[in-house]
DNA sequence: CATCATGTAACATATGAAGTTACATGAAAC
DNA sequence: GTTTCATGTAACTTCATATGTTACATGATG
């Protein structure tokens, strides 16, 4: 399976966008993640939707953070992408007649629920401003400095 | 993405062979998973090469289990069929050079790690002889009996 | 009103799970 | 011993879907 990698993506473009004063347009994020304009925005829109970003057309236009850095969850995110699934792996039929797999089924699902709530709490507890200061912490760490532009250059 | 349904698959059959006082033949298996005989001759072969079942050819050949059902957990399954990937989701860049992504990366894996670890644990506490514990009371409640052959018939 | 940027539909590509075909190998029945 | 049945496995096809691309409409700025 193609493993769905909007959650990092997404989450590696707000904070650039975080670091940067002025809007950045759905280009100069494509550019800095070797990827297209388009699925930028695919996967912008669904933040937007849910508040935590703005968009803006014409000169000067681009996307901004709409939120304190402190008041955006992973979980936030993950659910603003669409909550996409999380596990690569699910049951060979959803509603068997089968009562043996019935009783596959009903062990699977109890361990991947588990999981699941396991995950989703743990994004929940981890903030935007969390990330952005990791990220401060290894950038003095390595002694480099960051740029959108130029970090990530063509 | 399509989500791989081998461990899904796998244990139906195995608990169907637990019921089974003869081999059961990759075809029968097949017929009962709607599925063609060689998928299932590939995903039993892991559980062959680790032990957890035995195949034969020619006349009165098949597949039957190797150990007690309570020596198998859903973990041992797991591994046998080649640890296949847990999650649908994963890093956009597994190794970035930016800065910003390896904090994004970090926050992400962590959370993946302890999801898989309880994911884990929790096959690992399983056996076999517990899901067919599960059928059998649940073959009771529903007042219905079982045979691979009429359950799934063509 | 020319330019820039988003919004979005429609289509193309790529990846990988699952399905299929074909044939070799070996065991049991006769 | 040869016919039949079943596995073993490589090679190929199909199918789903995440991602990439093209094309064009909409709206904002200078």
């Amino acid at each position: 399976m193609k493993r769905d990698s909007k959650l990092s993506g997404i989450l590696h473009v707000l904070l650039h966008m975080a670091e940067a004063k002025a809007p950045v347009t759905s280009e100069e994020m494509a550019k800095a993640m070797q990827t297209n304009p388009v699925v930028v925005r695919r996967i912008m829109a669904g933040l937007r939707e849910a508040g935590f970003v703005r968009s803006g057309k014409g000169h000067g236009g681009g996307w901004t953070i709409a939120r304190e850095l402190s008041a955006i969850t992973l979980r936030d995110i993950y659910v603003a992408v669409g909550s996409p699934e999380l596990f690569a792996m699910g049951n060979r039929t959803e509603s068997p007649g089968c009562i043996v797999e019935q009783a596959v089924n009903a062990a699977l699902d109890g361990a991947f629920r588990d999981a699941e709530t396991l995950l989703l709490d743990r994004f929940a507890e981890v903030t935007l401003a969390d990330l952005s200061a990791d990220f401060h912490a290894r950038m003095l760490a390595s002694g480099k400095t960051i740029d959108l532009g130029t970090i990530h250059a063509a």
